[in-house]
Formats: C-alpha cells, sequence, structure tokens
DNA sequence: ATCCGTGTTCGGCATAGTCGAACGTTATTC
DNA sequence: GAATAACGTTCGACTATGCCGAACACGGAT
C-alpha cells in the first residue's frame, strides 16, 4: 500500500512535534533522517495553515491552533460520543468511578469522553489522553475484537505491571473474547486500575471501548459495578446498531475453511 | 513563499473534511477541482496515520482520532492556557459570567480555554470551538494588535448585526487599540454578547485574548466586570512577560520614517 | 570583532506525484 | 432479477514536482 511521500513526511512531523512538545529545525531533521531543507519546506506548509507555529523569539516549532480545531471537529462527528454520553453519566453515578470512553488508534487508545468521578472534586479533563493499548483496560477490551492484529505487540512497559510477553497478553485477550470485559491493575499509572468493555457497531466490530476507572485501594470492583458497565456496553451497543454483544472475534481469529 | 503542493493538498482535505463532516471522495475531489485518484492516494496516507477514518458502510470519509491526540497536545504546549488558568477562575467568579480565552487562526478565533458560568448548570466545554474574528469580542481584541492585517476582511455576517463594512470594523479596531477593550453585542449568535482583552506576550504581540461572555439580557456589564477583566489581561500578560499592557499597535499602523 | 550555531533561500537532477482510463464492487432502476 | 449507474480503487506513463547539497543571512556566543 503505498503512501505519498511528503504527505507521510508531513504527518511524521506532526508526530515528532507531538512527542516532543517543542523543537528546532535541526533536531526534527534528525530525528526524521531528512535534510533540514527538505523539513523546512514541508514545515512551511504546515505553518501557512496553522497546524505548526513558530515561537518568534527561540525560533522553535510547536503544535499549531488548527489542530485543535480538527480535533474538535472530530469529537463532533463521532457518533459513538454522542451515543456514549447518556450512559457515562449514569454509570458514573451508580459506581461512583470515572468513566472513560476510547478508540483505538495504532497501537493506541485514545479518549473520547471522560465522565468524572461523580464526588464533586477538580479533576482534569482526559479527553484526548493516549494510552498505550497493551497496557489500560480499554485498550485490551479493544485489541481482543480488533481485525488487525496487535500492531506491534508490546514494546516496553509503563509500570512493573506492564504485561510485556506477547503471549501472555493473548492469553488475557481470549478470555476477554469470551467474557466480554477486559481489566488492567495498575499497569499503565501506579494506584490505578480499570475495568472496561468494548462497544460493538453495525458492522459487529469494535467501534469503542467505555470503561470504569478504580482506585487500587478499592480493587476489585463490586460486582454490581461489573454488571452496570455490562449494560452500558450493551446498551450503548444496541443504539449503534449491534446485534451481537460481545461482538463476534474478528475473523483472523477464524480460520476454519478456506485453505 | 512556496509550498509543498501534495502537503498543502492534504491540509485542504483535512479543512474540507472539517467543515462538512462526512464527505465521499468525489465530493472532496469536486470540491478541490482535483482527480478523485490523486485524492484518494492522499487520504490513504491520511488514513494510515489515523488522521481520517473511514465508515465501514457507507465508505465516506471522517476525520480520525490522530486529529483528537494533535489538539490536545497542542494545548497542553500553550503557556497562555497554564498561565490564565487561575485568573480566569477568579474572573469567573467575580462577575458571574463564563470566561473564554483564545488565539488567532487565520481569519478565526479559536478557543483554549473556557471557565464555565460559576451557577452550577451544565455547559458544553467550548474549547475549539471556533468563530469569526470579525464577529467576536474575543477576535477584535486579536485583530486589533495582530501585525498581519484582517485577513480578507469580512466575508458576510452570522446575525444581522454581525460588522460586515471593512472601515466600520477598522474604527472599533482603532478603539480597541486606544482602550484595550473590545465588545460584541449579538454579532456572533443572538442573545450574546462578549468583552474581551488581549493579552500581550514578551514580544509584545497579542499571543491571545481573554473576554467574558455576557447574555444579551445584562448588557452592557457593570464597569466591575470590565475592571476586573482588564485585571485579568494585565496580570496574564505580565506573566508572559510582557512589559506594558495594552501591547504596543503594529508594526503596520507605524509608518512614521523609513521611505 | 570573529566564530560557530541557527533558520532560510536557491537551483539542478531525478524521483515521486499527478492524472486518465480501466477494474471490481455495491447500490439502484426498470 | 438483470442491467445500469455510481462509487472507490488500482495501474501505468508523463512530467511536473519535491528533494537534496551548497550557499546565504542572522543571532548569540566566546
Amino acid at each position: 500500500m503505498p503512501v505519498i511521500q511528503s504527505v507521510d513526511r508531513a504527518l511524521r512531523i506532526l508526530t515528532v512535534l507531538q512527542g516532543s512538545r517543542r523543537l528546532s529545525l535541526g533536531e526534527i531533521a534528525g530525528r526524521l533522517g531528512l535534510a533540514p531543507s527538505t523539513v523546512h519546506g514541508i514545515i512551511r506548509t504546515l505553518l501557512a495553515h496553522g497546524m505548526v507555529a513558530q515561537e518568534r523569539d527561540s525560533q522553535r516549532y510547536r503544535l499549531g491552533p488548527a489542530t485543535l480545531r480538527l480535533g474538535n471537529v472530530y469529537l463532533d462527528t463521532l457518533e459513538l460520543r454522542s451515543r456514549v454520553a447518556t450512559w457515562a453519566d449514569e454509570l458514573a453515578r451508580r459506581t461512583g468511578c470515572a468513566v472513560r470512553t476510547g478508540v483505538l488508534l495504532l497501537g493506541d487508545v485514545v479518549v473520547v469522553h471522560h465522565e468524572p468521578r461523580p464526588d464533586g472534586t477538580r479533576q482534569m479533563p482526559e479527553v484526548g489522553i493516549v494510552i498505550p493499548a497493551h497496557a489500560c483496560a480499554l485498550g485490551k477490551a479493544l485489541l481482543a475484537f480488533d481485525p488487525a492484529g496487535l500492531v506491534d505487540v508490546t514494546g516496553r512497559g509503563m509500570t512493573g505491571e506492564t504485561i510485556t510477553d506477547p503471549v501472555a497478553l493473548d492469553a488475557q485477550l481470549d478470555q476477554v473474547r469470551r467474557t466480554g470485559i477486559a481489566t488492567e491493575a495498575e499497569e499503565a499509572v501506579l494506584g490505578e486500575c480499570g475495568i472496561a468493555a468494548p462497544l460493538a457497531d453495525a458492522g459487529g466490530e469494535a467501534a469503542g471501548a467505555i470503561g470504569l476507572v478504580v482506585p487500587a485501594s478499592e480493587w476489585p470492583p463490586a460486582a454490581s459495578a461489573v454488571d452496570a458497565l455490562r449494560a452500558a456496553a450493551r446498551a450503548v451497543s444496541r443504539e449503534l446498531g449491534a446485534q451481537a454483544w460481545p461482538p463476534p472475534a474478528p475473523d483472523r481469529l477464524r480460520p476454519p475453511a478456506s485453505a
């Protein structure tokens, strides 16, 4: 599957900038193995559209405001998000936990909805944050039903608890496929556990996942919380047009009669 | 200033998609005046990075989750945002109004921070929304001190009150430069008025603007609210390293002795 | 004042992108 | 139900386009 070289490079520049906040032209060129003048031409174009911005003092480059505009429109167009909003609210009240909804982006999970814990404390909005898929419950729920295999298997862990063994992860995913429920205990951040369930769409695929954020001190969660989560996932999936929940296993795991 | 053609086209595709949510390949090609196969090649690249997504049923294209990730990182890197956060909170409490902070993106204002009205009602988060610069107080505060002239002057109005006359707008901007305060009365959305002030950075430019959203029924706002707004803008500007507030008029309006 | 370290511009070569036409598939019509 | 139309997708050839190396300007260092 051929890609347009210059566009690919432009997107790589954005990705690099997204990882390291503010970089000089030379640094970007170095990380991508390109000539500075090549990068400059592309950045000039990104600059004209507001996708990157240049600090007037240090001359370094950052992401620009156009990225925010795009991200906001993405949220608006996401049917998943509007469908999940009402259910997440109720789920948070019932369980006393924060509720996250996420979608898969390559090997990561991007949070598209966040219902804060209903205890009135000020909490940072988490919409837009990215978590490695293999290290969170949302990610496991998504990977288990993803038609593409787990992208690059597991690179490296985030905490001591992170699962870095491909076969151990695969065993977990198999269980997720059977039960429809994925869990995670301090594998992404210490002190934080999670439990999640996939959200099926009309095509029978996992369009997203919804999950509870559970403090390690309250782990494992009550059975009633798990039931509420499962019910919410079922309800949202039905609204999305899915016929079954949990969704069927992806085709790659069903090689029965074709060879 | 030459731009890379294919990258420019890729960004145009994103912009079109951002305006019209979901489009077929042919529609995109039509709006850009390009061959469908050309657009397809670019979209395939955007697809590989998650910048666009394709619906599996209708085959149409939407923006993808990678846009959200970029937008979120942009917010994190924005010094303006973190500096404004504490002040906006106090300003909202003192005035009883919602507080918005925005930056300029070509001819529009992008909201980068939003402190809801402190009356406890559920309000939509407005971070990421885009408003034509000439139709809102934030935009006027920014345009008045923007080194580039008002991009394309005023195209067309949003409500009957929107200022569409370039000279009328320029007169307002001149007053903004003198007082440091910009206002808007139902020019963007009916029933909503605004008052805003620029935020100066170390370079003496308007890096952003902060403003109050005032219901039309409470317009004009009390003098104490205007004072509080001005004080907040001064404080944030000082934290950003600005020496003066309001910032000096842009160079394009100072052609004294050079020719 | 001089030297590095930047970001930026310019021009030639060849690669890499564009376009038109053909293909396969899916929805629509009679 | 068959034929048609519309759409996304693939392929190949032409040449316009973007890539790179070297030269230029600017700033802050020593």
